[in-house]
DNA sequence: CTAAATGTTTAGACAAATCTAAAAAAATAA
DNA sequence: TTATTTTTTTAGATTTGTCTAAACATTTAG
């Protein structure tokens, strides 16, 4: 069993290997788990000795195999457990990660699988990501960025690639939370700010937020 | 904030000294942490240091307020976990134990707080434990070991002092769960065990056994 | 009340995860 | 392509919780 510093480092590489393919860099785990490129390089090699990941020297690391399927498993109880607090527990949306943080780690299967299953096999978590089933199998539905669509697109709020608390509160103060259908009335060239209309409200997102708010057409 | 490792511990000599008055020893610490003295007697001096114990050479330890406070709020939230587990996922009695020793340490003082009112503020964890409520106090009922009673006594079983899913199977089988009421038919003066008849069936158990049966007459 | 047994602490060491400072490799720019 | 910058690794140290072996303190028994 790996420890939770591991698990920690294995979710960090799969979430920054989703996006560009190649190599996870030493700097780039750093920055994520708040620590130094030194302390990084010591662990690469203990994830490495454990054939976790694969890493060449210079080279950056690879989830193996197994180091994937252990990330996919902590992926899968932070989402179920952040279901569980807002199904369950009436937390909102932004209160918990953290919390998800923290309960990801625990280590019972029996447990996971109950959870799944008092929440009905939920396929999402409360901020729109997939939860993969017990093999690891995510079922992926398309979305694009906010930030992509053009002037009159119209789509629905699928998911935000963004979790702290202050970015959440924000949307939700805008009225922009899950499942809500939207329309782009204006673009700004200036700033690439978005403007846009839910349920018949104008309001307005920068640029960066929304490249954090996904979307189905 | 305080380490897993520290709650543990401080979790271990509140139990120690629920019974016994006095000072707590080195050595039962040490084997109820399965570790040996000298670790006992770093930590001690570790915990005396942050007030969360009293502390001096060779005459044991006591809870601080403070340690105590904090002792009683990693039992909390065991005992609260337990009935999670068994009254939402369906966990037997005898399954919930480990999952809640890790479910302990969770540190959210919110998610504690609305755990306990979605379990509508539960006075008992499935061994009949008392649950200490947000302040640390306890409702406590009177109990006596089934070890004490006499021939004839009728009593309730109100609770267990011992936790092991081989133990709890064992009373299961037996048909003595929390709840039940019986009558103790015979009392073995050779080997002391105990015969008792719960729901118009005659069954015995050993006198270690009755020990560990906590009784309300 | 001394001697033996029991209980506890000290000294020194180790593994895990981290750090700083400095060296080395790779990437980028002139 | 050489020089500069960026990235990564190494070396050596620190903290936490643990260990063994040996010393020391306390309790118990004769």
């Amino acid at each position: 069993m790996q420890s939770f510093t591991e698990e920690n480092y294995l979710k960090i590489i799969y979430h920054l290997s989703e996006n560009n393919e190649g190599a996870v860099q030493t700097n780039a785990i750093a920055e994520k788990m708040q620590t130094k490129a030194a302390s990084v390089t010591d662990m690469l090699r203990k994830l490495s000795e454990k054939e976790l990941i694969s890493y060449k020297k210079y080279q950056g690391a690879h989830l193996t195999p197994l180091g994937r399927q252990t990330a996919i498993n902590v992926i899968r109880k932070h989402r179920l457990w952040e279901v569980f607090l807002v199904e369950k527990l009436n937390f909102k949306w932004d209160e918990v990660h953290d919390i998800a943080e923290e309960l990801e780690h625990i280590n019972s299967p029996e447990l996971v699988e109950r959870l799944d299953e008092y929440l009905a096999f939920p396929k999402n978590d409360p901020h729109g990501d997939p939860i993969p089933d017990k093999n690891g199998n995510f079922d992926f539905v398309p979305f694009i960025k906010l930030s992509k669509l053009k002037k009159d697109d119209k789509g629905l709020i699928m998911g935000v690639s963004e979790h702290s608390s202050a970015f959440l509160k924000h949307l939700e103060k805008l009225g922009l939370t899950l499942g809500k259908s939207l329309t782009i009335s204006a673009i700004n060239d200036f700033d690439g700010s978005v403007e846009i209309i839910v349920e018949n409200k104008k309001t307005s997102v920068t640029r960066e937020i929304a490249r954090h708010i996904l979307i189905r057409i």
